[in-house]
RNA sequence: GCUGACGUAGCUCAACUGGUAGAGCAGCGCACUUGUAAUGCGCAGGCUGGCGGUUCGAGUCCGCCCGUCAGCUCCA
């Protein structure tokens, strides 16, 4: 409702345009007055960057926007509001449930509700959508209340509802507000969409269970995720796109193009064993790394598998990080009582600083940097368990720069552009990088000197500016040992992982007293860079996987090219092509089987391989093979060479 | 580790309220000798994840364990 009011205020537009309207006018007004389309599709307003209610007043010249499904901002309020539907839904088939959270999410939305000893099955979830629909029927209008403290700690103190009143204790007076719609009242900030008819297409996912405030020592409580939409076929369309998301997970490609198998009862689980065509994908991203990192200065060590539990005492990953590490193997115990024994590596370091100490170093010979394909077993939790991004034993692609502390900063910048060319060589636009630094308001819980710190998170900030990264910062995220910058892809479920990692660490070289000899014959502590531009190889490629649907550069795919022989007469004509091509270290296979072309040729298809060759009688009289590009389909008939002239580059390894 | 769902042939899936496990693909054999995304016929393939219980009878119901999936928590 619009105060009338003697002044008026000046509306500025995104186009630039301005309307004049009383102040007091509500944001649906506003809507109204640009077009009924626009006011029947209107979600909220955001005015000088707030996003409010449309039935909020604007009381002042502002930039305005009205908000709609096509915004980011109009999906989160509509998600926002569904969450609300989905509680008020709740509270009318359980009278007892209490309510914690509900906010949206990218995309939908969940509410976090304690039901007490209930447990929620998953076939509920239908009879809690079907009164959600119900309810949005009676489009009853979400309406804002601004309270005062005190009236909401007695409201729920009222519903005896401690988590709510925890949320309360948070907020200050003057900043509380309620929103009701039909018989649902909760305590939010807002914004929400003008009322529940807009919510047409409602659809909950799944349930699951979520800590209070996502701390494992409280409570837990029940979460509902959904998702909801204005209309039934864009429903229809994320449900669509769903399915599609799961045709490119990784476990599924992985065992269709056969490239790597888990047998989880009697290997164990999280133990993923390659299959050739994984092994050959391996070692060929393995190859292209190597080479780069033999031109920027790494040397190449090897390590085993299993160290002294002294060595892990000495590093401090033991016992200290025992939960997430197989048991060692005792062997005994020394003369002070102490166990003795070895240890299955959950890292590569040690190793590599024993190799360090192996001989003296001058400043002039820094950086060290020692690389290493490593394997590493760490006994993640059951419950993290999954595919390839998280398993129990995986390789890194690890490497530790020793170096200066005036040293940090290059090495980083050239860190940086090592783990950029890989990303782009595989084509991964679309990634976050993120810097972990210190948590300024605990600074005690770090080790290493406060100066260290301080320039090392500036280095940082520094390299990542010089290579033109765009990152952004998280404080107290950091390790207790140092800071880091860390590489992260969404696989095809949209969940960010890790990959690309980049450490500075502190410690390792405080515990080993690790020294180099300055300019001046001084000893100094070199610091140590801990970085892997792939992280695990296992993860790396789960992501790559989905990143590409198993359709895999010409260079990396495991067979490069098939040949296929339209009958048996042709074989040998197949193998001289096969001989030829092999000589070029192409990766070739040739289909003998009792088949039909159409059969090969969709076997080939199916397996993603980049080129296939069918050769018959006029191929072999005339020295040319029958093109097939799984792009790009058929290709036409060229003489052998021709095919090598032109597609060979497609099967060089390179970053570049 | 926690919450929920799930576990049937190498793979993808069937089997009404408990009545004794079935199909497609893959495999093998035979025929066909093939020209750009599935040739035909036949054969074989199973301790229904494991252990225990209820029952005349369990793939199906119950308990425990193992594992998978989604999420939470954790992640040197």
């Amino acid at each position: 409702m619009a105060e009338t009011d003697e002044t008026t205020i000046e509306i500025t537009l995104p186009d630039g345009s301005t309307l004049t309207h009383p102040a007091g006018t509500t944001g649906m007004e506003v809507a109204e007055s640009i077009g009924a389309g626009l006011a029947r599709d209107a979600l909220a307003i955001k005015a000088n960057g707030e996003v409010r209610d449309l039935s909020r007043p604007l009381t002042e010249d502002a930039e305005v926007a009205i908000l709609t499904w096509d915004d980011e901002e109009g999906k989160q309020t509509f998600w926002h509001s569904s969450a609300h539907l989905m509680a008020e839904a709740l509270q009318a088939l359980y009278p007892d449930v209490t309510f914690t959270i509900g906010p949206p999410i990218d995309p939908g939305f969940y509410y976090d509700v304690d039901l007490g000893d209930q447990t929620l099955s998953a076939d509920e979830l239908d009879a809690i959508e079907d009164k959600m629909a119900e309810l949005a029927r009676r489009d009853a209008t979400y309406e804002r209340h601004e309270v005062s403290k005190a009236n909401a700690i007695e409201h729920y103190e009222a519903e005896g509802n401690e988590y709510k009143l925890e949320l309360i204790e948070g907020l200050e007076e003057g900043e509380i507000s309620f929103y009701e719609q039909g018989d649902f009242i909760d305590l939010c900030r807002g914004p929400h969409i003008p009322s529940t008819g807009a919510i047409k297409a409602p659809k909950l996912l799944s349930v699951a269970g979520a800590y209070w405030r996502g701390d494992e020592s409280n409570p837990q409580l029940t979460r509902i995720y959904g998702i909801s939409f204005p209309k039934e076929k864009l429903l229809e369309d994320f449900l669509e796109r769903r399915r599609k998301a799961k045709e490119r997970d990784h476990r599924k490609l992985g065992q269709e193009l056969n490239l790597f198998t888990f047998d989880t009862e009697q290997v164990g689980p999280g133990l993923p064993m390659w299959l050739p065509k994984g092994t050959t994908l391996r070692q060929t991203l393995r190859g292209v790394l190597q080479q780069e990192q033999v031109k920027q200065g790494y040397k190449p060590v090897c390590t085993p598998h299993i160290g002294r539990l002294d060595l892990y005492r000495t590093s401090g990953h033991y016992p200290h990080y025992e939960a997430d590490q197989f048991p060692p193997m005792v062997t005994g115990q020394g003369d002070d009582g102490e166990e003795e024994g070895y240890l299955l590596k959950p890292m590569n370091c040690p190793h590599h600083v024993k190799i360090y100490q192996n001989d003296h170093h001058s400043y002039r010979d820094l950086p060290v940097r020692l690389a290493e394909f490593g394997t590493v077993y760490r006994q993640e939790q059951t419950g993290e368990l999954g595919g390839l991004t998280r398993v129990r034993g995986f390789t890194q692609d690890d490497a530790h720069i020793f170096c200066t502390p005036g040293q940090v900063k290059a090495e980083f910048k050239s860190v940086i552009d090592l783990t950029l060319k890989v990303l782009d060589a595989l084509d991964f636009e679309e990634f976050e990088a993120q810097i972990s630094l210190r948590d300024p308001d605990d600074t005690a819980k770090y080790t290493g000197r406060d100066e260290l710190w301080t320039r090392a998170e500036q280095d940082i900030r520094e390299a990542v500016a010089e290579t033109d990264l765009d990152a952004y910062e998280e404080p107290g995220e950091a390790a207790f040992y140092g800071p880091k910058l860390d590489f992260m892809v969404e696989d095809a479920l949209g969940r960010a992982w890790q990959l690309g990692t980049i450490q500075v660490d502190y410690n390792l070289p405080e515990r080993f007293e690790l020294t180099y000899v300055d300019e001046h014959d001084a000893r100094k502590r070199p610091v140590m860079i801990h970085r892997a531009p792939f992280g695990s190889l296992e993860r790396f490629i789960g992501v790559l996987i989905e990143h590409c649907g198993g359709t895999f550069p010409a260079w990396l795919a495991p067979t490069q090219v098939q040949i296929i022989p339209v009958g048996d007469d042709f074989v040998d004509y197949a193998k001289t092509v096969a001989t030829q091509l092999r000589t070029d270290d192409i990766r070739v296979e040739i289909d003998t089987s009792d088949e039909t072309v159409g059969y090969k040729i969709r076997e080939a298809e199916t397996q993603k391989v980049p080129y296939m060759l069918v050769v018959g009688g006029d191929e072999a009289d005339d020295g040319t093979v029958s093109v097939r590009s799984h792009a790009d389909g058929p290709q036409g008939t060229v003489p052998i060479q021709d095919f090598l002239d032109r597609v060979g580059p497609e099967f060089e390894p390179t970053l570049d």
